[in-house]
DNA sequence: GACAGACGCGCC
DNA sequence: AAAGGGCGCGTCTGTC
């Protein structure tokens, strides 16, 4: 059965059963404690409640776990997203609500930022009109989503999209909690050796001021590496003009100072994105909490807010260590986006290639590129991507000529981007409205076809269909993992995601279940997902202390 | 001083 | 070998 909960602003809750038809099907309850009203009621098999990241942190930290939700403001996003020109509306509750009733929508509030307390000044949720109250609303939102969802191209898909969201939410709410375990000492101890010690009343560590000096002397003048300008005006008194300092152009060129150069950006980013005030502005307890947002890209992909969680440098994950007697599960995906692509275009040579837990590259290396692996998964990635120049193109016609299905898939996503129409995920998330092109037809025809706007819009669909159903069958991935290692009594805990990957944090007893977790969890998301397919899911897996050594 | 956008680079 | 998809974030730079 599902219960409606919403809070009441003064610790209470009101609350009320719903029936099949998403309307209330007993009384409206008041209780004067959250946390007990929920805990007192296990027999709720989902809670239906406003958004997640709010109310689900405070059952949290009064120790009330709960199995299932279903996330009002979430829901809205993404049958906003999938409907017909709603696309903009604002998601909050007050909005749906206000639309519903044909009232002024009030804009959604700006997101706040992670590392900060809500204070008063916080604008907090979107406020309801006075005299309406959120239970009230929230029973007539989602009975409305509910009528919605059975509207939409695929009712059963968006159902499992709606839940697999909100599962995702419950997943970050309790990664958030557990944070990644982290050694703020082995950290310190990599900064100090590899840029030197802080010194004292200086602006930067010793290792950068002494290659900014040998950056300084290879170009006959001084100069501050972190600023472009000063960099490009130096290079072209020695007589080479460069239109960027990027690494890549930069690499082209024989000068004495580029290896310095590029030395000090590496230490830079280090120090400025992963030094020792990130260490100080994030690691408490052992631990780094960052905020994470599901569904916080376009496609789907969760983001975080604050802290670069989805952007740890690999030399620093050595400082990613499990408690004592505890062991870090890494697993990753191998060839995730291949395999989904297989997945849904249901192309039957393909299907062959992803029905096996081998290296698909590898595989397709040998059935089409001579054996050479690189060129097959360049070949694959400049597909996905919509590449338009280099020498895959030659790679990418022969992936085309032996998978016709696969590549027509993404080939109709890059054109209906192309055209301007909407593309969808296989669950049903839908991608975002191109901003207005001021193209004219007129220039189009002068220029000999679509412009760079409208391609650059046909890469953006044609990686959006597969990158988002990614994103959908991982969703599946950790709402499984999370209800298996719940109901098997593990103390494990899921502590790290990004896009194909997860970190299990537990006990090196529990190692071994955990890792077998993972791999029915990929195997159930698959059949859930996508119905009776061949493709299959592996991972690689390794059980380590040190995230460092996991690759 | 606040803000927006560009840049550059870390991750997938 | 070439420069395609999705992000966050720190810094600089130009503008108000």
């Amino acid at each position: 059965m599902r219960w409606a909960v919403a809070e009441t602003g003064d610790g209470g809750a009101r609350l009320c059963p719903l029936g099949s038809d998403g309307r209330p099907a007993g009384p409206v309850l008041y209780e004067p404690a959250l946390a007990d009203a929920v805990r007192s009621r296990p027999e709720v098999e989902r809670w239906v409640w406003r958004s997640t990241g709010e109310i689900y942190r405070r059952l949290l930290a009064a120790g009330v776990r709960v199995e299932r939700c279903y996330d009002v403001e979430a829901a809205e996003s993404l049958l906003i997203g999938h409907e017909e020109g709603q696309a903009g509306q604002a998601r909050s509750l007050a909005a749906a609500w206000a639309r519903l009733h044909g009232l002024p929508v009030p804009p959604d509030a700006p997101a706040r930022a992670a590392d900060t307390e809500p204070t008063l000044f916080d604008s907090g949720p979107v406020p309801l009109p006075p005299g309406t109250d959120e239970l009230t609303a929230l029973l007539e939102v989602y009975a409305g989503q509910v009528a919605r969802v059975a509207r939409t191209e695929h009712p059963e898909r968006m159902r499992l999209l709606l839940a697999a969201e909100s599962a995702g939410m419950l997943v970050a709410a309790e990664m958030s909690r557990a944070g990644i375990p982290w050694r703020a000492d082995i950290h310190r101890e990599l900064l100090d050796s590899m840029l030197g010690e802080r010194v004292s009343g200086g602006t930067e560590p010793r290792r950068m001021a002494e290659l900014a000096d040998v950056v300084s002397r290879a170009l006959g003048a001084r100069v501050r590496p972190d600023l472009p300008q000063d960099i490009i005006r130096a290079f072209g008194r020695a007589g080479i003009s460069l239109s960027s300092t990027r690494k890549w152009e930069l690499q082209e060129i024989d000068h004495p100072a580029v290896a310095p150069l590029l030395a000090y950006k590496s230490l830079y980013r280090l120090h400025t994105a992963h030094g020792w005030s990130w260490i100080d502005q994030w690691v408490r307890d052992g631990r780094f909490r960052p905020e994470y947002l599901p569904g916080g890209t376009v496609t789907g992909r969760w983001t975080t807010n604050g802290g670069g969680a989805l952007q740890i440098p690999k030399v620093i994950r050595t400082a990613i260590r499990a408690d004592p007697g505890w062991r870090l599960v890494v697993a990753d995906v191998d060839q995730m986006e291949p395999r989904v692509l297989a997945a849904i275009s249901r192309d039957p040579g393909l299907m062959k290639v992803a029905g096996r837990d081998e290296d698909m590259y590898a595989d397709l290396a040998a059935r089409a590129f001579g054996g050479d692996r690189a060129q097959a998964k360049l070949a694959m990635l400049g597909a996905l991507y919509g590449q338009t120049s280099g020498d895959a193109l030659t790679h990418i016609a022969e992936l085309r000529r032996r998978y016709p299905a696969a590549m027509a898939y993404v080939d109709n996503a890059a054109h209906a981007g192309v055209e301007g129409r909407l593309v969808r995920t296989w669950l049903g998330r839908t991608c975002p409205p191109a901003a207005i092109d001021h193209e004219t037809d007129a220039e189009r025809e002068r220029s000999g076809g679509y412009g760079g706007t409208a391609r650059a819009r046909g890469r953006f669909t044609r990686n959006f269909v597969v990158q988002g159903s990614a994103a959908d069958w991982t969703l599946l991935v950790l709402a499984g993992l999370r209800h298996t290692m719940h109901h098997a009594g593990l103390r494990a805990e899921l502590v790290f995601f990004q896009h194909d990957e997860v970190i299990v944090h537990c006990p090196e007893e529990e190692a071994a279940t955990v890792a077998t977790a993972i791999t029915d969890a990929a195997a159930n998301a698959g059949r859930i997902a996508f119905g009776r397919t061949p493709v299959r899911f592996p991972f690689t897996t390794a059980v380590v202390e040190c995230y460092g050594d996991a690759k």
